[in-house]
DNA sequence: AATACGTACTATGAATACAAAATATTCGAA
DNA sequence: TTCGAATATTTTGTATTCATAGTACGTATT
């Protein structure tokens, strides 16, 4: 009684490469594990909401929309897993995983901590030279992205780059593959990245505001790991996340914001 | 030409039910899948230092050893990954990770400032009255304990169980599930955890010094919390960590500590 | 003798087959 | 009509089979 519709066909498969994912390096990136594939659209598909919130996902469900055997479809959910996304059943299966507003927030004072623990420790330990050049360079880009009173949508994505770069640049000072590690992890989690929530209101005039206050603070904790500052490099990037705060508490209220990936998996009440 | 030893017999499984582990609870603890036997198996042989650190670690060499099939294996091996005990090769395989004394001296201070972000949180949103109960009965059997001059093997062992308690009330208080779920994570890491090292010098005079002090530095992030001192309290959890530091440097020093579950993985130079 | 090429083997990734457990459905009896 | 038991079906967990990529060894040629 069930469609019969088994080996539906992959269309269009996102096959950038990622440096996390499934813990192996892939030279070219078209020749990846079916099970990456797996991973990564899956990951997409629960992020565009495409997976109903906390509904039970099956193995074999998946396994006829992938159109892949199930064996790289067990291993992609139990990475998915591990990554937070899901949810393992008691009795097996799955499920997507949802937050409450407070997990979201938690989640980015998590990150917050983790990036003023990265920061601490350059400033302490000292950065690599050729690092704290490339985060300088990186931020006299994003001086001169902002130097234009108007962004247009295209600096807005560029803006974006730039900060992830130099957030990882100052993960990259502390020399520390363990925090790196576990900052990695967060980050994986949806709006918790550095840049998780400024699409929200871009091309509002109020976000270059933002972008002016964000990368004073960019320059301030550059400044303090240089001059080995560690508690005011840290106080300095904590608060440099609360800017992430303030955007979640904006984004639940308003609620144009069901284009973004991964903010169906905000549970409102409760 | 090769030995034909294919289903050598499992013996001895530690069969206690885990918390974490594969994701899915079990309520009967002699119930558990075959993967989760492999799972902590396995762990148990690289804490133990049974397979050789660094080495490469062959998919079929652990289903040999283990007598399980490929599938199962595969799967405990990925969660190992997950775990931080082994390191994907880039084709295909596994090796026992390896640790340098920084490494692990990254992963306490990681421990100390998530669990100072969860007595901060705590202290801030105020925690259940319930848990703080619990966890002032917990430091008062602390107190029993330590109020004997000598410390015999049992008294040791009833401090670590106690001292680990009081860890998970605290984390209990912040009422962080993310929090939660990534100290988990930390603490799975060998000697990162509260009592990783406290062992090392069992039963000698200092060590019932060591225990009063943090048994001080207990008592006082728990008034911290009570009085809503979150900067405070956040200050006390990390200081505590710096206990396990100095163990730390203490446990490399000496060479007695082989028998340690987990030591062998710290290499000495690089 | 050394190096390069080719072949054979081994190990992993993927798919499928098999088994057991859980869930749903249907039939029967109260 | 409703509750319960038995059976059927779905689903996960495990084992095995298949294919491919990588490696090692051996031979031939320079």
């Amino acid at each position: 009684m069930k469609a019969a519709t088994k080996p539906i066909a992959v269309t269009s498969i996102d096959t950038r490469a990622e440096t996390r994912g499934d813990g192996r390096n892939y030279a070219d990136g078209s020749q990846q594990s079916v099970q990456l594939k797996a991973q990564l659209r899956l990951r997409e598909m629960i992020l565009a909401g495409d997976l109903p919130g906390g509904a039970r996902i099956a193995e074999l469900s998946i396994v006829e929309k992938l159109g892949f055997s199930r064996t790289p479809i067990r291993a992609a959910l139990m990475r998915l897993e591990q990554e937070g996304l899901l949810d393992a059943l008691p009795n097996g299966g799955y499920a997507v995983k949802t937050f409450s507003e407070r997990e979201v927030s938690d989640a980015i004072e998590l990150r917050g901590t983790l990036e003023g623990l990265s920061a601490r420790l350059a400033a302490e330990r000292g950065a690599p030279p050729v690092v704290l050049a490339e985060a300088r360079e990186c931020l006299r880009d994003i001086d001169g992205l902002l130097s234009q009173s108007a962004l247009n949508d295209e600096a807005f994505a560029r803006y974006v780059a730039l900060n992830e770069t130099f957030h990882a640049r100052l993960i990259e000072m502390a020399g520390s593959t363990v925090i790196g590690r576990e900052l990695e992890r967060v980050c994986s989690m949806p709006f918790a990245s550095p840049s998780g929530f400024v699409v929200v209101q871009a091309n509002t005039p109020k976000a270059r505001d933002m972008f002016v206050v964000a990368q004073n603070q960019h320059w301030q904790v550059l400044d303090a790991i240089e001059n080995r500052e560690g508690s005011r490099a840290e106080s300095l990037m904590r608060e440099h996340s609360r800017i992430a705060q303030s955007n979640l508490r904006e984004a639940v209220q308003s609620q144009h914001l069901n284009q973004m990936p991964g903010v169906r998996l905000i549970r409102k009440r409760s």
